[in-house]
DNA sequence: CAGACTAGGCAAACCGTTTTTTCAAGTCAA
DNA sequence: TTGACTTGAAAAAACGGTTTGCCTAGTCTG
C-alpha cells in the first residue's frame, strides 16, 4: 500500500486516520489509492499498536446447578441481538462467551476491551476473571452484594408490584409466586417485592420454589403442588415464563379453568407465551433496550468517558393477555375490593381433575 | 515474564507452546513461573505474529425485504449457542455478525479466521465480503446456485417427505403448504419436496405464500385465506413454526377444530410450539448439531486440514404432537388409504366461525 | 585428540499498524 | 545572509509475541 502510493507507511497511517501534518492533496491521493486497492488496515495490528481490540465480550452467567441453555429464553436472544447492533454502531464487535469450564479461558484467547455479563451471580468464574483482568464491566442486573458497579437493570420491584396490582385488579385474592431461590438480583428483587406487596396488602405469601431447571416441567410440578394444597391460590405468578407455561398445563390437567378460576402470569414476554392457550400475561422487560444500553455504557467506559449515570433503569410493562383476563362479572364492579368480593361469592372453584 | 523466569522471551514462548528444543526441566520451570505470575500471552500479539486470530464470524444472512430479528427463532439461538461451545472446544471464539449495513464493515474491524453463514442468500453482502477476502467459509444450508462449497444442512427433502407422509398417515388428503418465496436452499428444498410429493401421491398442490414477515400474523392471514377458499385443505404445513402458530389461531377463529378437522404442523421445534394448544407437531432440525458441525468443519478449514467430507447432512425428525394426533377412528384402520376414507366419510367439517 | 554432532538457549527479524522523533527544505524576519 | 520557524514526510520505536538462525558447550566417534 505504502509503495503503491509512493509514500511511507507513516504517511499512509496519517492520511487514513486524519492525523499528522499533511497537505490535503497528499491525504486525498493516499485515500484514493487505498480505495482503488481495496486496502483495509489489518485490525489485529491496529489492536496491538493501539492497545484496543474493539472487541467486547458478552457473557451469560449462570448457577452451576441450573444448567439452562442460552436458547431457552427469548430474553437472552433478544438482548444479544440488540447488543450486537449497538456494538456495531460504535465500531465494536461482540464475542460470545459461555459460562462453562471452557468459557473462562476465552479471556486468554481473545483480548476484549470490556465485558457485559448478563444476570451476574456473585463469585461466578467469568465475573472473577473479568475482575482479575480489571476489564471494564457492565452487568445487566446488579451483582448481589455489590451494587456499586456499572449496570443496567429493570426496575423489578416496581414491575413486580404493578403485576401484582394487575392481578388484584382482575380479582385475585390469593396470589402465589413461583420462583427460584434468589441468586441473581432479579430473583431477589422479585421475591422481596412480592413479600413486601403481600405485607402491604395483607395477602398471605405463598411461595413455590422451582427446582429442577427453569422449564415447563418444573413449573408444572410447582403449580400442581400449589393447586392441590389446602387453600390453593387463585393466581400464580412465575418469575420466568417457561414455568408459567407449565402452570398453565398443570391447571388444565387439574381441570382448573384459566382465567376463570385461576389467573396465571409470568415474567418475560415470549412467542411461547403469546402462542399459549390462553395467551400468557407477561411482564415485558424490554431486553432489546437493556442490551443496547449495556453496550453503550460499556463503550463509554472503554473509551474513557465518564458515563453520566452508572446505573440505568429500563421500565417494565404489564402485557395483559387472556390468562389474566377479568371475567365479565368482575368487569362491571369497581376494581380491587369489589372484584375480590365477587370472586369470593363464587361457588366452589374446584372441578374434578380431568386427569389426576 | 522472561526476566522473572531468568530466561529469554524465546524460551518462554517455546516452553509455553511446546516448541523448540528444551529439556523438560526448563519447560516445567517456565510454566511454573507463568502460572505463579498468572501470565497469559497477549492474544492480539499472538494473532499478529501467528497470522491467525482464533476468531470465527457467525452471521445470519437475510433478505432485505424480510427484516426478521435473530431472536425470532429459537432455531438460531440454539444453533448459535452450540456453535459457541464447539468453537470454544477448539480454542476459538465466536464473533456475532448482523446482516445490516453496518454488519458488513465488521470484517474490517475484526480479523476473523473464517466464517459461518446461516441460511445464505446468493448475492448477500456478507457472503460477498467473505468471498472477497477469501475467508474460509462454511454455510448452514447451501448457497442456492452454488452448492460446491462447504456446508452443513438438514436433508430437508427427506424431512419434508416424512412430515407429509406423517400427515397422510394421520388421515390428511388435502395438505397445503405455507411458505415464503424460495430464497434460501431450505425454502427451495421444502417447496420442491412438497411439489414432488404431491406429484407422487396425486395430491393437488396448494401453496399459500407468506409475506409480511415470518410471524404468527402472516401465518394467520395465509391460513385464513386457505381455509376460506373453495376446497380448503385438511392439513397445513408451514415451513416455519411461527406462521404455523398463526395457522392454529386462524383455525380457532374460524371454528375449525385442530386436530379433528385440520392438522397443523410446522418446521423447527420451539417452546412456543410445545406450549401451544394443541401442541404443535414439528419437524425437528437439530440446530445444536448443525451449529456444532459447521464450526468443526470450519475449524478444519482454518487449520488447513482437508475435511473428510465437504457436505454434511443432519437428519430431521418428525416430532408428533397434539396438532396432528390421529383421531381414534382412524387409529383402528390401516394407514393411508383407509384413514383417508374414514376422513372422507365424516360429516361436513366446517362449523360456523366463532368470529368472522 | 580432532572433528562432527547434539543440546540448550539466546539474539534478531518479523507480524502490520500507530505514535513519536527526526530531518531536510523552504520561508520569513532581522 | 543568517538564524528561527514552518512544512511535509520519512525514519525509528513501540505493541507483545513467534519463528528462524546462530552460537556455545558438551558429547560422541573414529
Amino acid at each position: 500500500m505504502a509503495e503503491a502510493a509512493g509514500v511511507s507507511v507513516t504517511t499512509v497511517s496519517h492520511a487514513l486516520n486524519g492525523k499528522g501534518r499533511l497537505p490535503d492533496a497528499t491525504r486525498r491521493r493516499v485515500q484514493e489509492v487505498a480505495r482503488e486497492l481495496g486496502y483495509r488496515p489489518n485490525a489485529t495490528a491496529q489492536a496491538l499498536a493501539g492497545g484496543r481490540s474493539r472487541l467486547l465480550g458478552l457473557a451469560v452467567s449462570q448457577a452451576e446447578d441450573e444448567p439452562f441453555a442460552l436458547s431457552d429464553f427469548a430474553y437472552f436472544a433478544t438482548l444479544m441481538s440488540a447488543a450486537t447492533s449497538a456494538a456495531l454502531e460504535h465500531g465494536y464487535a461482540l464475542v460470545l462467551v459461555h459460562d462453562d469450564d471452557r468459557g473462562e479461558q476465552i479471556w486468554s484467547q481473545v483480548n476484549v476491551d470490556g465485558a457485559v455479563i448478563v444476570d451476574p451471580i456473585p463469585g461466578n468464574r467469568l465475573l472473577e476473571a473479568v475482575r482479575e483482568r480489571e476489564l471494564p464491566l457492565v452487568t445487566t442486573g446488579r451483582i448481589p452484594g455489590d451494587e456499586d458497579g456499572y449496570w443496567v437493570d429493570n426496575d423489578h420491584v416496581a414491575g413486580m408490584r404493578s403485576m401484582l396490582d394487575h392481578l388484584a385488579r382482575q380479582g385475585a385474592e390469593r396470589v402465589a409466586l413461583m420462583t427460584t431461590p434468589p441468586k441473581t438480583s432479579y430473583t431477589a428483587d422479585a421475591l422481596h417485592a412480592y413479600e413486601s406487596w403481600c405485607a402491604d396488602t395483607g395477602v398471605e405469601p405463598r411461595i413455590a420454589w422451582l427446582d429442577g431447571g427453569l422449564t415447563e416441567g418444573s413449573g408444572y410440578e410447582a403449580a400442581t403442588s400449589l393447586l392441590r394444597g389446602d387453600d390453593p391460590p387463585d393466581a400464580i405468578y412465575s418469575s420466568l415464563d417457561r414455568p408459567a407455561l407449565g402452570a398453565l398445563l398443570a391447571a388444565h390437567a387439574l381441570g382448573i379453568a384459566v382465567p376463570d378460576e385461576l389467573l396465571v402470569a409470568g415474567c418475560t414476554d415470549s412467542n411461547a407465551g403469546r402462542a399459549a392457550e390462553p395467551a400468557l400475561t407477561a411482564l415485558g422487560l424490554q431486553p432489546e433496550r437493556i442490551g443496547q444500553l449495556a453496550v453503550e455504557l460499556l463503550v463509554d467506559l472503554v473509551e474513557g468517558r465518564e458515563p453520566a449515570r452508572h446505573h440505568l433503569h429500563v421500565p417494565t410493562r404489564v402485557i395483559a393477555r387472556g390468562s389474566t383476563r377479568r371475567r365479565q362479572r368482575a368487569a362491571v364492579s369497581p376494581p380491587a375490593a369489589a372484584g375480590a368480593a365477587a370472586r369470593r361469592s363464587r361457588p366452589g372453584r374446584r372441578r374434578t381433575p380431568s386427569r389426576p
